[in-house]
DNA sequence: GAATAAGCGGAGTGATGACTCCGAATATAC
DNA sequence: GTATATTCGGAGTCATCACTCCGCTTATTC
């Protein structure tokens, strides 16, 4: 299989941006509005990702491997405590314009593909990582297990979104939620 | 304005049962579904509920007064704290199923109804109330405000339903969370 | 600077879903 | 029991949206 041609490889990312930040907006958001914002036909936006969900999970394994990466590099710091929480809360501010996307494919009901997948399991990995150390150097407590730390992550983002907190309430419940992870 | 009719008043409420569990399902079913589970005609829905909005925010109403009522119910138990406890928990055990038709509106972008908002204003102050007596009562930290907790209690809603946890895990993350909130 | 393969745009197409119309049915009033 | 106002059902209507078709354009190759 050739490289693509120069301004096929323009487009595909010209359309990636664009549907991150259209469905980024709002998630039931059409592949027209998309195609508007990326200035390239609707067909075009079909070439590159043959159906919807395609596309929404390209700018969904964006985000995640973004993720990942923050993750990782944080994991290389120094203080694993603060590396730990400092992740936690860029993760829930993001939150907010950046949540969108894995919900429309759950309203999908898709079974999501293996770009995606791989991408959410390297991210998840990575925040694993983040925990261990955090445990290990005493700052949090060690029987928070992976499972229900996560959850609080995902669920502390989706709050964060759904009621559209201040930046202040959002740190007060931050506080909150860290001094539950806390080791006394 | 006359009563209903006998046999109106029960395809009102056979349609309202019907929406609950169906949108309880997936939140952007289709009115047909409805319909077809209340045993009625489409037009029927649309004579009592004239859009689809209508019908989502009468079910979110009930919905709400419902959790209000059993709030106001376990503010005159003799302990604060627990009540507190016991209605967090129930909110986040049933969010699962109850949660998504306030998704389904938020997604409509719609500017929710009056009927809708006195319901969710009752329901946040009964809230308030359960969290005014646990913190009286020593037994919650005095530093937690209404917007933080109330956005930990939608946040743990959220997050337990879109990661599909299992009993287990969803105590073992309130478990978590309610150590932050106890006065230590 | 042709030749040609790769890529593009936008007008279709078909499915779905919210909502309406109107003739048939029935609860209520007398 | 009859009259009639109310309610019902489901076949339409119309808009939206994912996705396709195909004639045109343009990047690449020699």
């Amino acid at each position: 299989m050739r490289p693509l041609r120069a301004d096929a490889r323009d487009n595909r990312v010209r359309i990636l941006t664009a549907a991150e930040e259209v469905f980024g907006r709002s998630p039931n958001a059409s592949t027209d509005e998309v195609a508007k914002l990326a200035e390239v036909g609707i067909a075009t936006v079909f070439r590159h990702f043959p159906t919807k969900v395609d596309l929404l999970e390209a700018v969904l394994t964006l985000r995640l491997e973004r993720l990942r990466d923050r993750a990782i590099e944080l994991a290389a710091q120094d203080d694993p405590g603060a590396a730990f929480f400092t992740f936690f809360e860029q993760v829930v501010a993001e939150a907010a314009s950046k949540l969108a996307i894995g919900e429309a494919l759950i309203a999908a009901g898709t079974v999501v593909g293996e770009d995606a997948k791989q991408a959410g399991a390297g991210m998840r990995e990575a925040f694993g990582q983040l925990l261990e150390r955090a445990k290990q150097s005493s700052q949090l407590r060690g029987d928070a297990e992976f499972p229900e730390v996560y959850a609080l992550l995902i669920g502390a983002s989706r709050g964060a979104t759904a009621a559209g907190l201040t930046p202040e309430v959002r740190s007060r419940m931050l506080n909150l939620l860290f001094d539950g992870l806390r080791r006394r």
